[in-house]
DNA sequence: TTCACCGTGTCT
DNA sequence: GACACGGTGAAG
């Protein structure tokens, strides 16, 4: 009897151990790796066999039978499942959970099948007079039939046949059934690999690259290029030379919608040898996909975080393009960090990874400072642009001047001088929605949401309320629910507010506003910057996703409206994300021909993050912030977790958290240092209290381990997040 | 996660 | 006594 290791496919932390199935004969052979159904308790599980027990084991429980074999080739490759499994270690969830994160999300157990198309093809014996003269819609069916040599059901639908004519026609003895992949990728005209050309800096930092690429050996590389450097032309000239090499190339970008200026790039130079992967693909979309790398019909995936898990055992590059943007730490469920998983996937391939940016993490910088990355730079813009000028604003000055108005007065020089040249303007402010809190002029009290510790934001679209932390939203009250009186103030201002000012002082401007309420309509984010880039905007006004990458050329003017709005969240990481985004919000301006102008409104203006980014210092930056990390300990320094235990019982929350703090404090009592429990800033989210407990140390390693096996890895209601950000 | 089990409490 | 509810533990 053949006894199999299987790893049920359940978010249970208890279930985080494989179980003992037989595997019947009848079976055959089912490879490590290969999804089955097996019988759970009363029910029907999927599980993936991570092994095989030797028959001589004495078993105390009774084995049930594998039902049936769901791949019929391995879906998990022994790569894959070794990764999971550093991943299950590293990030502290299951290995059930890992191991999801290389599926495709599916949620139930009924077609395992990878979606097919049914195709009908008429054997050469089949005519039209073959069929009864009575039976019209079928005749005219094999009609098209034979003049098409064959169609698909789709197709035959398209011509106007229904359902059941098809299937008429296709248990007709001329006709001959097949199925098909489906075919729903769009297709390029495939042609040559072209000659990339490189500059001479380009070049010089792609030589490395290229050299591991045919040795075929594992080494990481940080590509610091300033923005308009002309990393991406490093990306496909490494991307041409894998393909050359008939391995995959993984290319990550940040978010996959904004960023189709990469994938015009990439496509044009490899036509079908690029797939695309995103989250907005359908289930059938990003099975063909996989099909056609598994194959390698194609070569080169472009995608956001989760293409990190190619199902491919030969990957022979990995791009982490812009690789110190936040969305690459996935903040829910299992908290990975792309650019990690990244690195542990090319070193099994023994591939290189190339990690671009304009503003590295100082994580990033700090490795190849230690000479664990090999630094690579792009140090000018490619066209020799002069980077742009930048003006800084005090806006506390701004308030002793009387002008109590979002825009200072150097800003709305700015958009007056930019409008007059017909050029263009980027305009970025970190607040969605009308005004930011509603509050009773009379007694103060502001409007919170029922459910969250958050106030609620005006959105002007339907004139409500909304909670931006969950789904909840009331029309604005008339009177105040707490004293009754009429005073309802709007304070703050966000994107809409911004928006209608900017349309009262400058009527004449185009604006177009870009902002999670815009992006989250299907395709409407794109077609604000398409029809950005195409020139029928004037100004773009957005949250940070107007500040990610994009190549405008006609933008000669950023305006940064609260540079410190980022700066004032306490986070260990607040200065590096202030300054990532000021660099390369400002980077936007002037990749054409003009010369950029920059302003950035700010009470801070002598806080180093603002001043080393208005004089485009990287190095002066990290050297700054990276003392300050060595001084407390934070990474890359040290290693933090961070731990959030959810009750909808505030005390009971606290119990555990304490209960935590003094495990950890009593077993790792002199090497890492216990905080907590506290609470955040928000302290109830959907009616859950939140507590939290935060541990650092030069390591963690061995607390990983200990946590590992302990009740604080099942704790319901624990979300533990390693690296938190 | 899902399901059965058990103890408790409430209603008839 | 019948049933509903919540907490607990096991799943091969």
């Amino acid at each position: 009897m053949r006894l199999a290791e299987v790893i049920v496919n359940r978010p249970a932390k208890q279930l985080n151990k494989p179980f003992t199935y037989e595997v019947p004969d009848a079976l055959g052979v089912v490879p490590v790796g290969t999804r089955v159904a097996i019988p759970l308790g009363r029910g029907k599980e999927e599980g993936i066999i991570v092994g095989y027990v030797p028959e001589t084991v004495s078993l105390n429980f009774t084995v049930k039978p594998i039902l049936s074999v769901l791949d019929k080739t391995p879906w998990f490759t022994s790569e894959m499942l070794a990764t999971a499994k550093r991943l299950s270690h590293y990030y502290l969830c299951s290995y059930p959970d890992a191991l999801r994160l290389f599926t495709i999300d599916k949620k139930e157990l009924k077609s395992y099948e990878r979606p097919k198309v049914a195709w009908l093809y008429p054997e050469p014996f089949l005519t039209v007079e073959s069929i009864p003269a009575r039976k019209k819609r079928q005749r005219e069916a094999v009609a098209y039939l034979l003049s098409v040599g064959g169609a698909s059901y789709d197709m035959l639908k398209e011509q106007g046949f229904s359902l059941p004519i098809i299937k008429q026609v296709s248990e007709l003895s001329g006709v001959r059934r097949e199925e098909k992949y489906r075919h729903t990728y769009t297709n390029y005209d495939a042609r040559e690999i072209p000659d990339i050309p490189l500059t001479t800096a380009q070049a010089k930092a792609y030589a490395p690259i290229h050299d591991a690429i045919i040795h075929r050996r594992f080494s990481s590389f940080l590509l610091h290029g300033v923005t308009g450097s002309g990393k991406t032309q490093v990306y496909i000239k490494a991307a041409a030379a894998c393909v050359a090499e008939n391995r995959i190339a993984v290319i990550l970008v940040p978010e996959i919608m904004l960023t189709d200026q990469m994938v015009t790039r990439f496509v044009e130079a490899f036509g079908d040898e690029v797939v695309v992967f995103h989250s907005k693909l359908t289930i059938s979309e990003r099975y063909n996909n996989w099909e056609r790398l598994r194959r390698k019909d194609s070569h080169i995936i472009i995608g956001a975080r989760s293409a990190v898990f190619a199902p491919t055992d030969d990957i022979g590059l990995i791009v982490v393009d812009e690789e110190h943007d936040g969305s690459y730490k996935q903040e829910d469920m299992v908290r990975y960090h792309a650019r990690q998983i990244a690195l542990w996937r090319a070193e099994s391939n023994s591939c290189p990874v190339i990690l671009g940016s304009a503003t590295p993490s100082i994580d990033s910088y700090y490795k190849a400072k230690k000479g664990i990355y090999t630094l690579l730079e792009l140090p000018e813009r490619i066209h020799h642009q002069p980077l742009p000028t930048v003006l800084l604003v005090d806006m506390k000055e701004e308030l002793l001047h009387g002008n109590y108005s979002v825009f200072s007065d150097a800003m709305t020089d700015l958009i007056q001088r930019t409008l007059e040249k017909k050029e263009q303007m980027i305009m970025l402010l970190n607040r969605r929605g009308y005004s930011t809190f509603v509050m009773c002029r009379e007694c103060g009290e502001p409007v919170n949401c029922p459910h969250c510790d958050v106030s609620l934001v005006y959105h002007r679209a339907n004139e409500a309320l909304r909670c931006h932390y969950c789904e909840y939203h009331a029309p604005v009250p008339e009177v105040c629910p707490k004293c009754g009186s009429r005073k309802i103030k709007f304070f703050g201002s966000g994107t809409q507010r911004v928006e209608e000012e900017l349309a009262k002082r400058f009527p004449r401007a185009r604006i177009a506003r870009l902002d999670q309420d815009v992006a989250a309509k299907k395709g409407r984010g794109e077609d604000v910057l398409h029809g950005f880039a195409a020139g029928e905007y004037d100004i773009l006004l957005g949250t940070q996703m107007v500040a990610k990458g994009h190549d405008f050329e006609g933008v000669t003017a950023v305006g940064i409206l609260t540079a410190d709005s980022v700066l004032n969240i306490p986070l260990y990481t607040a200065a590096e994300r202030t300054f990532d985004l000021l660099t390369q919000a400002a980077g936007r301006a002037g990749r054409g021909k003009s010369e950029g102008h920059v302003v950035i409104q700010t009470y801070n203006p002598l806080h180093y993050a603002i001043i080393k980014s208005k004089a485009h210092d990287y190095k002066g930056f990290y050297k700054e912030e990276i003392e300050a990390r060595e001084a407390l300990g934070y990474p890359p320094c040290g290693e933090m977790i961070h731990f959030r235990m959810q009750h909808e019982k505030k005390d009971k929350a606290m119990q555990i958290a304490t209960a935590i703090v003094e495990e950890l404090s009593k077993v790792f009592d002199n090497d890492v240092e216990v905080l907590g429990p506290y609470e955040e800033g928000v302290n109830r989210v959907r009616n859950l209290y939140r507590i939290s407990v935060m541990i650092r140390g030069d390591t963690l390693s061995d607390v990983k381990k200990y946590i590992y096996h302990s009740w604080i890895f099942t704790q319901d209601g624990l979300a533990i997040d390693v690296d938190p950000m």
